[in-house]
DNA sequence: CTAATTTCGTGCATTTTATCTCGAATGACG
DNA sequence: CGTCATTCGAGATAAAATGCACGAAATTAG
């Protein structure tokens, strides 16, 4: 069987909390393979990303069976089939809107994060910040975005404009046919027909970390 | 009845969902009084947050009552509660650690974002930023942590290092008295007994497009 | 004042998610 | 080669979250 077979579970639908897991599988996956690991256990697993052994187990479950008793799962063929789940066979390309602090800080981060991004364009209005280079690329004029769009394939966009700027460019992004969104403004986007829409809500954390402070979170065991 | 009070709820415990959707309800409502909107009810803010209205009605129902038939949500009102419910009557003291892009972004938002987070600290470690001014305040050394959350009350710390360094960092603040981390490097942190921590994980979500874009996430309604 | 209408609050049904349990597979070891 | 310990896979069970449906409250209109 390889990694992208489904072994036989088609029709079954996945918990959207078990695709939301898979991410943080793969990137401690990647941490143990930089430290040579061959193999790895569902309780080491889960000791590393604060879940239960069994909660690691009926996930990966769901796609197949990727483990040997008495020996776990093997690091590399398990990265392979999660990248194969995740859709991370193809090359994305991002663009990133808004080239303040958080823009560089992403832009930085997404050449790091994985070969399968691929950043290709960065825009901002202020004129001090076009035409200078961030992380090997030229930033644009967002005045220039429409047009840009139209020459290359931008598969994931980036929003990392104030929040009163959010809607226009995320229309924008839109109607240029990028059919994903990434949205780090406060700005709540939601329902566009046909575009996926991830939003980061950077500064919610600190609301939970201050209920937390405050006394009586609800705790789990 | 004041907003603080819980409505002879006490011994419920409150659904960790709810708790999460908290801060996003206080967002709208922000902008709604921004807007200088008096009242809104259960079915406008489930569109505004992509919810629906009945989750909405029941989330604010576990602390009580506040709203009105045929009127729904005072907003100024419900402010105050959720404010309230999630401990923002007192202020707490941030200290940024590490200021590249990330962190310097970070300290900007965080003047912004509300009056009770007040931004005590920066730190780095790069002699190139240390001395340099952000948001008004001074860029202090590393190797000055230790000491200076000896002299201020530090509640949250924001790690913004690079994943190699966040689990010397998150040391060092929880070694300073530190209770609450919010961490935005790539590390996985947890259990660290009696400390809450956050992760914010800015980078999953790219994943998560990824996947989407490729084919099948299951879609909810 | 009464009826009509809106919108809340909440008990209950449904759906989703997490956890428990245990048989089966695998490799280690005598 | 047989026994033992370990670890997976998955069905059963428990817990949590969501969504429905309806009674009650409140406002408006006649």
């Amino acid at each position: 069987m390889t990694p992208t077979s489904n072994n036989g579970k088609t029709g079954i639908s996945i918990p959207a909390a078990t695709m939301e897991r898979l991410p943080r599988y793969l990137m401690q996956l990647f941490r143990l393979r930089r430290k040579n690991c061959d193999s790895v256990n569902s309780q080491s697993l889960g000791e590393a990303l604060g879940l239960k052994d069994t909660q690691i187990r009926k996930d990966l479950s769901y796609f197949g069976v990727f483990g040997k008793a008495r020996y776990g799962y093997n690091v590399e063929y398990l990265i392979k089939a999660i990248e194969s789940i995740l859709g991370l066979t193809s090359e994305y390309n991002l663009a990133i809107i808004g080239v303040g602090n958080l823009g560089k800080a992403l832009a930085n981060y997404a050449v790091q994060v994985n070969s399968n991004f691929v950043l290709k364009l960065l825009v901002d209005t202020n004129p001090e910040i076009i035409g200078t280079t961030v992380a090997d690329l030229p930033v644009r004029s967002m005045d220039d975005l429409p047009q840009l769009l139209s020459t290359q394939e931008i598969h994931i966009g980036i929003i990392a404009v104030p929040e009163k700027a959010a809607v226009d460019v995320a229309n924008i992004l839109v109607e240029g046919g990028v059919r994903a969104l990434y949205n780090f403004s406060q700005a709540e986007l939601h329902h566009i027909e046909g575009v996926f829409i991830e939003n980061a809500s950077i500064s919610y954390g600190v609301y939970k970390l201050a209920h937390h402070l405050s006394g009586s979170w609800p705790r789990k065991k």
